[in-house]
DNA sequence: TGTACATCAGTGAACGCGCGTTCACTGATGTAC
DNA sequence: TGTACATCAGTGAACGCGCGTTCACTGATGTAC
């Protein structure tokens, strides 16, 4: 029985299509205020709708957050992944660069990052899809790496690497008396050291 | 008029005394919860006195959590002093892991650090103090690195070094599907090959 | 075509909760004479 | 030594706020006959 009338199924893709306003919505609001701070009354005033409406299509604000979380994680997989594959025959520097760059210029996946990390009682759901997004970034670090040699536990290589850069963008996110233009710097820099780094201490592991 | 009687010095230490209390309180509960969960309600039970209370001591929450945060700082900064003055002449792996083992061991100073480096509208004196302790733990790391040959941007090093381990602690806190013992091991391996990819990286800096 | 009924998106108002903080008060202790 | 007064730590109750969520209702649209 997958035969549906043309109406009920229109009427499906109409609540579909209310649903991922109030995705996008929340998106949006993610992008600029800190998880924790984004009320169900705030996603309601952006989307345009009463913050019951947002009941009516999904059942609480976890769920609505779950999904959020994995829409913009996809996105910023995506692109992030775009600009690894650009970078395919580039130097580990540059992707390293690139990386913290990005990652500056879009804050919610730091935000992300941060709520999953840290913030304790995480849905189970939530957090294996950002462990997808995860080992997917690793999978190009793994890539540079074995380019630059490695033979022997590329994959904790390649978490090392990328704790390195969270740490760098989360060690000086805050760092007091500088300003946003200046923090950039200092983090690319850091980067770009730590590149260098790992590109000759891991060529004598 | 430096002079004050005796009763009077005695009252007022007093009053330091019932402060430091409720300092007290505070730190212990920030050691098991995270801070945005830890209510005056909740200092003033494990204090044994009314929240109302407090207010007598500090003018507000924020007052509390500054001393608070700085009073424990001081003590994870000289523990890890002690314990990096102890690994003086160890190896910087010695030094990375024994760093990470303290910091899992402790929790707070984790709480604390993604405290300032995430919230946002940190109280300016809080950030300044939080930051002379980085500082100190930066110059040991100098020290490191200057014996290991370093020369130039040593201190960038530093930094480096410093928010890669850092990262370590957050990136893989929540790592799914492990238990702690599990994640200890897999930061202390981290820990060990980062340390290796400085010793060699940097010596060719 | 008209009428009675069902469905369901949407909503303003309210509920219940926990929070930081304030209020008005108590009661113990110290001081002045 | 006794009495009147000042000081101040301590408190239970309450205030005001913002939150996630629910309720009872409206009104538009589709369906049946």
């Amino acid at each position: 029985m997958d035969h549906k009338s043309t109406l009920v199924k229109l009427k499906e893709n109409e609540r579909e299509v209310r649903r991922n306003l109030i995705i996008d919505a929340s998106v949006s609001l993610f992008a600029c205020k800190p998880f924790n701070q984004v009320s169900m009354r705030d996603i309601a005033a952006e989307a345009g709708i009463s913050a019951a409406s947002i009941y009516r299509y999904f059942s609480d604000r976890d769920e609505l957050f779950v999904e959020a979380l994995y829409r913009e994680g996809k996105v910023i997989g995506k692109n992030l992944e775009k600009l690894l594959v650009e970078n395919r025959n580039a130097s580990i520097e540059k992707l390293a660069c690139d990386f913290v760059e990005y990652l500056l210029d879009h804050d919610t996946f730091f935000q992300m990052m941060t709520h999953f990390m840290i913030d304790g009682g995480i849905n189970e759901k939530s957090l294996e899809r950002f462990n997808d997004i995860e080992r997917y970034l690793l999978n190009f670090f793994d890539e540079s790496f074995t380019k630059l040699g490695v033979k022997e536990n590329v994959r904790l290589v390649s978490h090392a690497f990328f704790a390195s850069l969270n740490g760098i963008l989360i060690t000086f996110r805050n760092y007091p008396g500088r300003n946003e233009k200046e923090i950039r710097k200092h983090m690319l820099r850091l980067a770009s050291i730590t590149a260098g780094v790992f590109e000759k201490g891991v060529a004598k592991l």
